[in-house]
DNA sequence: TTGAAAGCGCTAACAC
DNA sequence: GTGTTAGCGCTTTCAA
């Protein structure tokens, strides 16, 4: 039965299998998929004549169609909380980059942080049988969502699929899990101690949600910084609630309201919001790096282009996009259930830092 | 014959198929489909059965098996320039967005702006049997190119998919293509015609590929624009070369090292070329708006905290990508062959631009 | 070097 | 309301 029109050129009904193909060139089937996969030899001349008839019927292979006769389906999969914003995007910019490299194709879907999503979304992509699922970015780790993540990875693991997270802590010990970090806790600290080591004492840590991983790390480099230079911590010296930029304007637009800065150097949780605050300070009168030192994270292209120019750390996004995905895919030796790796971060000096006046 | 270790419970070898549902429920595997599709009656007590045995062996379907059985794959794929700059990026968000609402995944490849690449890489999602491939933003339109393209697009259409173009003129008449502009020229328009409009003469335009259609379309608008304002048109005050924000500031430097600046008011190509071109004028010592004034394009989020904040043309990003995913999901209407829509940009006011003081 | 044929896991007629 | 079965398009033994 037609299910398209077949008004002319009865040859074509519709897309061409590899049997068409076949009969074009005259030979069998299993012949063309030889030529194909090229992971057979087969003759010169019959080559030749397969790869005429794929060439006039315009034939592509069916990747579904190869991905269920056993083959993998040559695809990864990356998971984002959002697909705007740098670090994401940077990360899922160096996974599709490996992918590929890889030869593989790359599938993005967004959770909009919310863990419930992300799992139901890695069983979705448990149905395409992808190569690997990269799961990027901090996460509110509670005891329920890690035994979800934990039975995903064994699920995934047993149907020959990958679990990586990236940026994030392992969900568990001794789970076939992938897990590529930054040294997070580490560009904190080094951030913090800059700051100290220019003088300045009071140190305002502003945005990130607490419950976050992400967040938790940076704020346990800043207190153990602070705590390393015998500095006593004020907790006031604490906000966070999310991180969203407008959070952190917001806040810090009230305090500079109610009196001058009781700090004289801001940490800001990511480099936005350090352009915010920027802003907040600029439009409250206070000069940066004049009157308050600015440090930011992640080292966004904002950074270069705000003004002041904005001293941050730098994480190697892109680089933690591939290493996710090459571990993912060349992890035999045997007995490699749980990798691990750490990539570094490092600070990256522009203008918005000044030592402190002692006054 | 064994592929992995069956050591203990032997009745998990791999990944559960209908099969294994069906005969643990004790149903047909037809009945197991039917309960998942959803597609058509099934009794109660049969229904709850069958899901206590997905449950169970934590079964999901295999999405190439259920592609291939005749249904769509249900995936949408986008092929940007990159990943990375915030136009690109949008527009993929919104089409990851519709695609999410439509319930379908989405993949996402990268060509790095070269042709070639992504006319190979359409070849390559043909393999997928996706439902739609979005093409997103400018390109450097040759006959070539056309030609390629109006190939794919059939091809694409006689295999029930279809391609979409985003942000890009349409590569034929009468072809099985659905395109998706923005008023890009009319953009560029308002943003030259505001800038005349406040005493400035002289504009310059700066950044942009000459042979890319984003580029031309600009170009086009503030031609018109100074034409309409009875100006004459300078063509040494346009410098195009490519969407490089070093190259613009590059070239600015050397302008306005060369002597002061021979015009009042500069026209980005985007945001980032005018948040760097704010950077080379403010280390020339040459003050924003009160000496030249700077208007931008795409509204990125830069826009909002550089300094001063850029007056910039706005361009419905998300909604151009949600839109692309609409239009090729629901092109029912019969006769549909060529869709085409185009939606608007509007200024908006900011505190880069002033009016010019005659002197 | 090539062909025949058995699936891969699922859906959709078609029977009952 | 449920079961049987014929494919979907491809890869891959197994023979020749």
């Amino acid at each position: 039965m037609a299910r398209r029109s077949e008004t002319d050129d009865a040859s074509t009904p519709r897309a061409a299998t590899i049997r068409d193909v076949a009969t074009r060139a005259g030979v069998s089937v299993a012949t063309v998929s030889r030529v194909l996969t090229g992971n057979y030899p087969v003759a010169a001349a019959t080559r030749t004549r397969v790869l005429r008839a794929v060439r006039d019927l315009d034939y592509v292979v069916n990747a579904h169609a190869r991905a269920l006769a056993g083959n993998r389906s040559k695809t990864i999969a990356v998971l984002l909380s959002n697909f705007t914003s740098p670090f994401y995007n940077r990360v899922a910019s160096g996974v599709e980059q490996q992918a590929t490299a890889e030869d593989r194709l790359c599938m993005v879907s967004t959770t909009g942080g919310d863990p419930e999503r992300e799992v139901k979304l890695v069983e979705t992509l448990r149905e395409q049988n992808v190569d690997a699922v990269v799961l990027v970015g901090g996460v509110v780790d509670t005891p329920e969502y890690r035994e979800h993540m934990a039975r995903l990875a064994r699920l995934l693991d047993s149907a020959g699929s990958r679990l990586v997270v990236c940026g994030r802590p392992s969900p568990g010990e001794n789970l076939p899990v992938t897990v590529v970090e930054y040294d997070n806790a580490g560009g904190a600290f080094a951030a913090t101690s800059h700051l100290l080591s220019q003088g300045h004492r009071r140190i305002l840590f502003i945005g990130g949600d607490p419950a976050n991983t992400t967040t938790r790390d940076r704020l346990d480099g800043y207190r153990r910084a602070i705590a390393a230079y015998g500095v006593e911590e004020d907790p006031g010296l604490v906000i966070v609630g999310n991180q969203l930029p407008q959070f952190a304007y917001a806040e810090l637009k009230k305090r500079l309201a109610a009196g001058p800065p009781d700090f004289t150097a801001i940490f800001a949780w990511d480099d936005h919001i350090a352009a915010r605050s920027l802003v907040a300070l600029r439009e409250s009168g206070i000069s940066v790096p004049d009157d308050v030192s600015v440090i930011g994270y992640n080292d966004e292209r904002e950074a270069q282009d705000v003004f002041p120019a904005l001293t941050t750390v730098s994480i190697p996004h892109m680089e933690l996009g591939r290493e996710a995905v090459r571990l993912a895919l060349h992890r035999d030796g045997a007995a490699a259930p749980n990798q691990h790796v750490r990539l570094g971060t490092h600070i990256v000096l522009r203008d918005s830092v000044r030592p402190r006046i002692n006054r």
